[in-house]
DNA sequence: CTAGGTGTGATATGATTTGTATAACAACAA
DNA sequence: TTGTTGTTATACAAATCATATCACACCTAG
């Protein structure tokens, strides 16, 4: 069962961090592949936001591999890897974390020690 | 001499897209502490957008310490480095990026891989 | 001193995004 | 049959984004 935290103050869309969490509860191995997510209508409730905020989420999921909509079982998690996509997806995102970085004396070994750090964080078992 | 490329079919705002060529420029050395920029008018005419659009994106990044603004000189590079409060950031993005990775079966050695790529990329000289 | 360029601020407008609110539909389960 | 599911459509208020003027104080070149 994964417990979602919504900050309502963030700067950051409702449905992103929904659709974040979700992400993370997959990397942290909280959600495995063929969990089923509560239906939109009750994680709404749950979280105390529109219906509609929770689809969004949802859809964008399934739009970037992550979830499967099956009329039965609601929202699966099913992973979809195109990894191709996925590698230069990841190259785009570093390119802007990375000049960051740079600008802000983080060196190259600081960089690859917080990626290990973080790779543990997500469980480094499976 | 910075050269910007504006994608007018992005998802990604024009100041924000602004925001990010700086730093990148930043990063490659194309920009150096001391350089100054265009006038907020100048370089609003040259990619031809709104004068307010580039000054929202100037403004942002002095916010983060990669500018500041002389009234004689202009906006010039100048970097604040509050190195803690970047290290926390950059944790913080990293965790969003690995997390997608680790859902996409990227290994932790791929992200390594990718990180000294870019860093080169970005100028390993200095 | 004057004229012109500078960053900055206020204000307005239109387009788009975000979140909410209803309502309706077909598909499925109890 | 009754209720819940995902989905779609529509509407609305608020915020964001980009543009467009206008204005002001400051500085510099002439």
């Amino acid at each position: 069962m994964l417990i979602i935290e919504i900050d309502f103050n963030s700067e950051e869309a409702i449905y992103l961090q929904l659709r974040n969490q979700i992400i993370r509860g997959i990397a942290t191995s909280d959600l495995r592949e063929g969990d089923s997510l509560p239906s939109v209508r009750q994680l709404a409730e749950e979280i105390g936001i529109n219906m509609h905020t929770v689809n969004k989420a949802y859809t964008v999921l399934r739009q970037e591999g992550y979830l499967q909509v099956d009329r039965r079982r609601g929202a699966v998690v099913a992973l979809n890897v195109d990894k191709m996509r996925a590698v230069a997806e990841l190259r785009q995102d570093l390119r802007g974390v990375i000049a960051k970085s740079i600008c802000k004396n983080i060196s190259r070994e600081e960089v690859h020690a917080l990626v290990d750090e973080i790779y543990e964080e997500y469980g480094g078992f499976c």
